[in-house]
RNA sequence: GGUCUCGUGGCCGAGUGGCUAGGCAGUGGUCUGCAAAACCUCGUACAGCGGUUCGAAUCCGCUCGAGACCUCCA
């Protein structure tokens, strides 16, 4: 098959046609969350946009297998001896076993994913679940001579790595090994590894280190970098076509991970690495130790200082797609209230079009030009800021229509339809808002169709007085009445 | 300190050598008893300085500013 996608490849820092190793088939592995605290919205955002990239590579039609990993052992906390891997430390602070954290995060995690319109990968394989395919890898890099014993524990050799496949370390990164040495001269105390660049496959577990393993070199747990290099192999090969992450992940992680590869497979894991951009929070990154994080919740409830007011998931989500997914992008009240509401008026031409009476023709507007228009945005390195640019112009269009401006076909009408549904929900993944204020209490909404025909009643007698009483007490219940020509609706604000 | 990215109109955010991105806000208008809502109209911005070019927001250099990575991080 043959279609005109271009892809962004971290590793050319070029576009470049997507051609998969095995077409129809793709492969994507995209690093998943470490589940040892609730699921942060910079995570989300990663996340969102490769839902996004997978949910356009089904619509080409591709036969996609996408695996996503869940971290529930092994990134350690830091390089020191005593290190520790986040699952077991916060077991201990909480007092649970760490699979009890494990599985209130993951639940969490998905949870929050779903309500994101996330779809599920194919293959959600955990850190835990192959710690015997993870020895297996290491055996391998040392079998090949890229790997060393030290107490226990096993550390990949860097240098000699490098030596042997041409200075590649650091190809994704953009790092010299030299550089590195430099940087890194100071923090190196004692250490068990040759060189500082060297980082762990294998860590001997300390007497306190409560998620252990057995394995030929010490009882301990695998190194931070090990699982992603296991678990992509395994389930879409040696070579595959897209591996993804966040940005902050290039190095090392990443970096590592070919490496691991290479070693153990003497071939480049990966055909186009892709790497999503960071999101702030009021203009400053988010992070934990200033306060300046946002939990999806507390965005969904509007329980946070952070926002002035909640938005839905998929509010959230258009506003993300507004965006590249290349590009930083920030979270602040303005900006998002300015997304819901062209959320709410794209929608409002969705729902337009499908009322909308097809005429003999369809003036002002080329349906074929906008379709191909639409498709070669996202041919472009899935550009959906440019795509939701050209959806409103067909919302302009519907507008237009809806006033007697312009007409459309019923073909037309269709095939827009069509259209619209593939790009926005099918591919952009939005939903429509489940009925907000009215249609979750039965009573209310009876009360206040007596109110409103009241009103009208009171408008018809020319009665302003009492239908201005009744709109201003409304008001300060803060619900807005909104006349139409089809008549009266009314809104929570 | 090293490596790298970025600085676009009131706000968000695309674009990247010549041709109005888009959304929100704002302006003016239509509608309305009045308003709100809705719909229509309008807006010539690209940090600063210098250079390359017939032509630069777009390429090059410098300055200023912001951010990322270099340590766990999506």
């Amino acid at each position: 098959m043959d279609t005109n996608l271009h892809v962004y490849n971290s590793l050319s820092a070029k576009k470049e046609k997507f051609e998969p190793i095995k077409a129809p088939f793709v492969g994507m592995y995209v690093c998943g969350p470490t589940v040892y605290s609730y699921v942060h919205l910079g995570n989300c955002r990663t996340f969102i946009s490769f839902d996004l990239i997978y949910r356009y590579l089904l619509h080409l039609g591709y036969k996609v297998r996408y695996v996503r990993n869940i971290t529930d052992a092994g990134h350690l906390e830091n390089d020191a001896d005593e290190g520790e891997d986040k699952i077991s430390k916060k077991a201990r602070l909480e007092a649970v076993e760490p699979m009890e954290i494990v599985q209130k995060y993951t639940l969490d995690f998905h949870e929050v994913l779903d309500k994101f319109n996330n779809l599920p990968p194919n293959i959600e394989p955990t850190a835990t679940g192959h710690i015997v395919e993870q020895i297996d890898m290491i055996q391998d890099i040392i079998n090949e001579g890229f790997a060393y014993e030290v107490n226990g524990s096993v550390y990949f050799d860097v240098e000699t790595y490098n030596a042997k496949f041409g200075n590649e370390y650091g190809k994704l990164s953009g790092r010299k090994i030299d550089e590195l040495m430099a940087g890194t001269r100071d923090l190196d105390g004692q250490s068990e590894k040759r060189s500082p660049v060297d980082f762990a496959l294998w860590k001997k577990a300390s007497p306190t280190h409560i998620m252990r393993w057995n394995s030929p070199w010490s009882v301990g747990f695998p190194g931070w970098h090990l699982e992603c290099s296991v678990m992509s192999s395994k389930y879409l090969g040696d070579s595959f076509d897209i591996h993804g992450g966040g940005m902050d992940l290039k190095f090392p992680h990443h970096e590592c991970e070919i490496a691991q590869c290479k070693a153990a497979n003497h071939q480049d894991p990966v055909k186009y690495w892709m790497h999503t951009n960071m999101l702030t929070l009021n203009g400053a990154r988010m992070s934990k130790s200033t306060g300046n994080t946002l939990l999806p919740n507390e965005l969904f409830t509007g329980n946070n200082d952070k926002l002035e007011k909640a938005f839905s998931p998929i509010v959230v989500r258009f506003f993300m797609m507004q965006a590249h997914y290349r590009s930083p992008l920030d979270f602040s009240s303005d900006a998002l209230m300015a997304a819901e509401k062209g959320y709410l008026r794209l929608m409002g031409a969705l729902n337009d079009l499908e009322e909308l009476k097809p005429a003999e023709t369809t003036t002002a507007f080329d349906l074929e030009e906008w379709k191909s228009k639409c498709y070669a945005a996202m041919d472009d390195d899935f550009n959906t800021p440019i795509l939701i640019a050209h959806l409103f112009e067909a919302v302009k269009f519907i507008k237009a229509a809806k006033d007697g401006k312009a007409s459309i076909a019923a073909t037309d009408k269709a095939a827009l339809q069509e259209l619209l549904n593939a790009f926005v929900f099918d591919i952009l993944g939005l939903e429509k808002e489940e009925q907000q204020a009215s249609g979750d209490d039965e009573l209310v909404d009876g009360l206040m169709k007596t109110i409103i025909d009241l009103r009208l009643d009171a408008r018809q007698r020319k009665d302003y007085a009492t239908s201005d009483r009744i709109r201003d007490h409304l008001q300060n219940l803060n619900i807005v009445l909104k006349d139409s020509k089809e008549g009266t609706s009314w809104e929570k604000e």
